[in-house]
DNA sequence: GAACTTGCTGAATTG
DNA sequence: CAGCAAGTTC
């Protein structure tokens, strides 16, 4: 087999440096997968390193699948007598505490039920509730991530609520609930996502003999997106890797966007000193895009300050300009896309395109533009298969023939179908679930027995429930998973129920519920594993694993499109507050963080790409005003297209950076010119001052000609425009405010030039302003302090 | 007990 | 503009 004539140089060397750690920083595009599933191959055919001591982990389900593919061509008609490994860090735990949790001695049996957000969310709200917070400021989801973060980073209940300040309300709260949604956890025999790792590190490091089993067995381990790695992963791999060594990361510190969850970036910076005789190569050469592409990503990603640096390069032809469009708004630019989309297609009907955003709830008007355009989409992310109601549901029966005891489940169930069960008979059960200290199954069989305090129509609807439940769990211990599936659709009243609506909607509903009963008969042809194991599958499935590589278009998150690639990209919304967005703008580190993920954008297309940004939005069913973003300005002008009708922020952007630099010249030589702000007097882009004023700053900064703060006066008549035809100030004028500096008007900064308005917080002058900057990002100003003039 | 109405509050990114 | 909780009606 040669399986190394396809890889340059770099490449090569990745794939048969095989002992000793080894730490591969792979740029975008520069064959990251070809290197991983070709050395795993190596390991294999060359080496003959038995399959099943290779470890391969990713963080998607897509990807380790990808990699499993891969691997099987790469050593198709060679006999095996094992598989490697390729998984994801999550079943990898689950894979791991199956097997041994109950050596942890917390209580944890081997038939846990995984909880996944949606579940965990559901027990903090009861938590919140019992603990009387429920009229507290307290949202459940909020709380939830609260409670993931500090898992993740290692803390447990008690060290979160050592850290609480005195007085501080709000935490103390939450850790109590922290702690009573721990105790929930272990009485329901569940584990949520975050503990997956947790217990699984706990295995790796309180039991030596545990520890020492998976040292023998796995013997060479790599793991892809290593720069996306947390803390909880790092130990585990380290534990994992400790006796051999044979540990390969691959990974770029320019596409890390997971800080947020826990992410930690020095674990790739600081590869060598975690692991001193490591050998680092990095991959350069890139195989995807064109070089105007690669140079626009490089100029954005440049103005980070916490990177190695690394400069891709490429063999491919320059390509087409970017191409820029500035949209009146969100309708306008999705419907602006989907033309696109249909003219490339018209010129070449097999081009995929991927559209980019920065946040789901984007996805809508992309949806209808498509739908209207006739073409057909794909959508990753939101409401992904199994997170649909009626899958929910029918996962949570299959939970409950595994685990009666699982009470999110069964209240999940109990009247879904309604059976006559309303929420005085549970809360009537839920009190004495309490009462006796056992679940509520178990107090169903209680009051099923002698039934006193119920109505009679209530134990009789409960006795219904106990059958069904106890007929699928006599069903699972001799049947295969897809017959307990169709059990749990058609023998709980399921499907009649859904059948007995005559909607479109339930219709459909029912067509999920198939799709449901195939993914199980494909399971049991394909893994054979059994229920428990196909309900950890569909746990463990991602929104990104629906991802369909054929599918002509796709729409997603930019974070779900880290690892993909498309010949035609477009990134949309590209404004300030949105992208970057407006949680990140106050600190530095994470608006470097979304720097790197505008990289992570740009480096997905291939041959073709859009940049877009809208003049206004809907931001909770309120139109907004909205500026430029400020990557746009980071990227190369002149590389950049402009397809937009008439003005745009790109046309005035190019003229004042030309007569700027003009302008500059003149300096230079010594002769003070004309200044440059007269030449724009057509003003129909709305912050065209602040476009020049920006690029003053600019030159300013790169050496160009002294400040001059511009106390233009000139009170152009445009005043009476701003409030007739600016939708932020007629919708919000309710804040009215002797200062004038309301949201939706303009202000005028020293250092930051012409700026909107977008919140006012407090009044007086001690009132705390958001404004947006183009250029430059939104700042949060103490109107007193800020020296703010009307605009 | 279930189906409907009103009113409030809140989405950043994900396994 | 959602989705959800509490309130209202049958």
């Amino acid at each position: 087999m040669d399986f190394l004539s396809s890889l340059n140089e770099r490449q090569r060397e990745a794939v048969t440096t095989t002992e000793g750690p080894l730490l591969i920083l792979a740029g975008a595009g520069s064959g990251k997968t070809r290197v991983i599933t070709v050395r795993i191959a190596h390991l294999i055919s060359e080496r003959e390193v038995a399959p099943h001591n290779i470890l391969a982990v990713t963080f998607t389900n897509k990807a380790a699948g990808e990699m499993r593919e891969r691997v099987g061509q790469l050593l198709a008609g060679q006999r095996l007598e094992s598989a490697p490994l390729i998984s994801t860090f999550h079943s990898l735990c689950v894979r791991m505490l199956r097997r041994d949790i109950e050596k942890l001695a917390e209580g944890y049996t081997r038939s846990f039920t995984i909880y996944d957000q949606d579940d965990s969310v559901r027990v903090i709200k009861a938590c919140i509730k019992d603990l009387g917070y429920d009229d507290q400021k307290l949202g459940a989801r909020q709380t939830q991530g609260q409670i993931s973060h500090t898992k993740n980073s290692g803390l447990d209940a008690e060290s979160y609520a050592a850290r609480v300040e005195y007085g501080d309300e709000k935490r103390a709260a939450i850790a109590r609930v922290f702690k009573l949604y721990e105790e929930r956890l272990v009485n329901n025999n569940a584990l949520d996502f975050d503990d997956l790792m947790i217990k699984a590190v706990k295995l790796l490091r309180g039991r030596e003999d545990v520890c020492a089993h998976y040292n023998e067995r796995f013997r060479y381990i790599l793991v892809d997106e290593y720069q996306d790695t947390n803390s909880l992963q790092f130990a585990l791999i380290h534990f994992l890797t400790e006796k051999q060594q044979n540990i390969c990361v691959v990974g770029d510190e320019d596409q890390s966007v997971y800080k947020w969850r826990g992410a930690d970036i020095t674990n790739i910076l600081n590869f060598e000193q975690h692991y001193p005789n490591a050998k680092v190569i990095r991959l350069e050469q890139n195989y995807r895009s064109t070089q105007t592409i690669l140079d626009v990503a490089g100029a954005v990603v440049k103005n980070n300050t916490e990177r190695k640096g690394k400069t891709l390069w490429t063999s491919n032809p320059s390509g087409e300009s970017i191409r820029y469009y500035q949209a009146l708004d969100g309708d306008t630019e999705a419907r602006f896309v989907a033309a696109k989309i249909e003219e490339h297609r018209r010129r070449e009907p097999d081009l995929r395109a991927a559209v980019l955003y920065r946040t789901n709830a984007q996805s809508r008007v992309f949806e209808e533009a498509l739908r209207r355009a006739g073409l057909a989409y794909n959508i990753v992310g939101g409401f992904s298969f199994y997170e649909r109601a009626e899958v929910r549901d029918v996962v949570s029966y299959l939970k409950l023939a595994m685990n009666p005891h699982d009470s999110i489940a069964l209240l999940r169930v109990i009247n879904t179908p309604t059976r006559g069960l309303g929420k005085q008979t549970l809360d009537e059960l839920d009190r004495r679930a309490k009462d006796y200290g056992v679940s509520l199954w178990e107090t169903i069989g209680i009051v099923t027995d002698k039934g006193e305090g119920f109505s009679p129509r209530a134990v009789s609807a409960l006795k219904t429930f106990q059958t069904i439940i106890t007929n699928l769990v006599a069903l699972a211990q001799k049947e295969a998973a897809s017959e307990v599936v169709k059990a749990a659709i058609l023998d709980t009243g399921y499907s009649d129920s859904l059948k007995s609506e005559n909607s479109e909607e339930a219709e459909s509903r029912l067509e999920n519920l198939q799709e449901l009963v195939n993914a199980a008969v494909d399971y049991d042809k394909e893994e054979g594993g059994g229920l428990r194991d196909f309900i950890d599958a569909a746990a463990l499935v991602s929104d990104t694993d629906q991802y369909n590589r054929d599918a002509p278009v796709t729409l997603m998150t930019i974070h779900a499109a880290k690892g993909l690639e498309f010949p035609l990209v477009f990134i949309v919304g590209m404004e300030d507050g949105l992208f970057p967005h407006s949680r990140s703008a106050t600190d530095m580190a994470e608006l470097e963080e979304e720097r790197r993920l505008c990289y992570v954008a740009i480096t997905r297309a291939e041959r073709f790409l859009y940049v877009s940004h809208a003049m206004k939005r809907r931001v909770y069913g309120e139109e907004v005003a909205a500026e430029p973003s400020q990557f746009l300005n980071e990227m190369p002008l002149e590389m950049l297209e402009d397809l937009s009708r008439g003005p745009s922020w790109l046309k005035f952007a190019r003229s004042s950076a030309s007569l700027e630099a003009r302008h500059t010249a003149k300096a230079l030589r010594g002769e003070t010119g004309a200044k440059p702000e007269k030449k724009f007097d057509g003003k129909t882009y709305d912050s065209v001052d602040s476009i020049a004023e920006f690029f003053r700053q600019r030159t300013q900064k790169f050496g160009g000609t002294p400040p001059k703060p511009a106390p233009r006066v000139v009170k152009h008549p445009a005043a009476q425009q701003g409030s007739a035809s600016s939708p932020a100030s007629a919708s919000s004028s309710s804040t009215s405010s002797d200062s004038g500096f309301v949201p939706g008007s303009h202000v005028r900064h020293a250092k930051y030039g012409r700026g909107l308005v977008l919140r006012r917080e407090g009044n007086g002058d001690a009132a705390k302003l958001t404004v947006s900057f183009p250029g430059f990002g939104q700042k949060k100003l103490i109107e007193k302090y800020a020296g703010l003039e009307k605009a």
